[in-house]
DNA sequence: GTCCCTGCTTGATTGCGGTCAAGGTGCTTT
DNA sequence: AAAGCACCTTGACCGCAATCAAGCAGGGAC
């Protein structure tokens, strides 16, 4: 806030903040500079869209500042909130290694910059630097970890643990923890992102949040979250009846 | 069947019928022999464990012969089939490259020939030919997909459909099409299985499987699927209404 | 100011799929 | 042959979340 703005401005890896979070960081000088010449940025404001589902796929996306939801549709036209990405995340190398379209749509969640590199110089880069595949698949084993964890919850609890569970996870990121279990979170979401991250409508959302604010579990005024007591939220994971 | 039984005994890497196929076949012949070496192989029964959700993971496993089950269950104990893995696949690599431990478990299907490589042996492989890792970066992806693809179904499509579009990615591995859009399916599934590859209970199952036959889309018997007419089952992925 | 639009909430109703309970079928064991 | 055991099917019932419909709150355009 209160900076001057970049349009299409060309950014400087090796001064961007990210660079040590990212898994360009097995870069080596040499290297970074090939990145530096091969990509180019640009702002995106909340709501456009980086790629769509189907868009031919001619290189990767790198985060440099904002936040990105992942979303995925089906031809229903029902959509789901697959993940957040943030700051220092590569998005579409997965599509671009297989060489298939984008299978996803990514679209900025908030005002955002996206450095987008080449196809040829990511070639040649993991061609280079072995590591930096192993860096792409590690990532790519979390993400997969977090799709199966989200193939298991939505197959197997009520809309309630699902709700906590996502509540928990971004507790990570986004919340700030008090005394005696007590937690506040500022979230990144709307409402009916929130319901499509757990796929589910946003009137069940809206009752869900209702229902957790009457059994005192949580309390919700506008984006922020107010937690009374952690115990109570993880409760709620392990309701499918005792085993 | 009439075959002599080999239990635990070393297979060779050189002659295995699925090297072709795996990503194991980028390696050069001194890099296949340390596959040799460092490898132990075992055969599994049908319903024997490979390994569980939550064992320290040790090495990675490579399926010589049989079907494996990838299982996932969560706290309340209820289960589902995230995938089936086949000859040639490599199975727990992402666990081992994370460091974690097993976060799925793996039960042979079918009697099975597992061979299970070291820790130290895959490290050192995996520096010396970097294209080994990009190889498991695209399984990876692939993996993925299918997951999110997964989680979006189990989240916004009925029953039928997801039955429906499970038979159909079955087809591609199980299906022999005759003509006129004819196919027959020769499953290697139970159907709590298929039950638990789509999220839902045995009685859901049994209650889809008689719903097809009565609208004519499949017939069953044992675990010989006849579908009389492909388009009836595509038909059936479209039901959430007219968009 | 009014209008419109988007996001959110609430209520009434429905229906899908889960749950519980009771058999049936085929295979292995003894 | 009888018993035991998976696996599967069927029926009756219920509850959760989707759906349909209406209304509210805030914000921007004019």
């Amino acid at each position: 806030m209160g900076n001057t703005n970049n349009h299409t401005t060309s950014r400087n890896c090796f001064t961007c903040q990210t660079r040590g979070q990212t898994e360009w960081c097995v870069l080596s000088d040499d290297e970074l500079e090939m990145v530096n010449q091969g990509k180019s940025c640009r702002e995106y404001l909340p709501g456009e869209t980086i790629f769509h589902e189907g868009d031919p796929c001619g290189g990767v996306h790198c985060i440099e500042h904002g936040l990105v939801g992942i979303r995925k549709m089906n031809a229903g036209g029902d959509e789901i909130l697959l993940r957040l990405s943030h700051p220092g995340d590569t998005m579409g190398y997965r599509s671009f290694l297989g060489g298939d379209a984008h299978n996803n749509s990514a679209e900025a969640m908030e005002p955002s910059v996206i450095c987008s590199i080449d196809e040829a110089t990511v070639r040649k880069l993991l061609s280079m630097n072995p590591s930096l595949g192993l860096r792409f698949l590690r990532h790519a084993a979390e993400d997969l970890n977090a799709a199966e964890e989200m193939a298991l919850q939505s197959a197997t609890l009520p809309v309630r643990a699902r709700f906590a569970h996502l509540l928990l996870v971004l507790k990570d990121r986004y919340g700030q923890d008090g005394k005696n279990g007590e937690m506040t979170l500022e979230l990144p979401l709307s409402r009916q992102d929130m319901a499509a991250m757990i796929g589910i409508r946003p009137e069940s959302m809206s009752r869900t949040i209702r229902s957790f604010e009457e059994s005192n579990v949580a309390h919700f005024s506008g984006r922020r979250v107010h937690v009374p007591n952690l115990s109570g939220l993880l409760d709620e994971l392990e309701i499918p009846d005792g085993l």
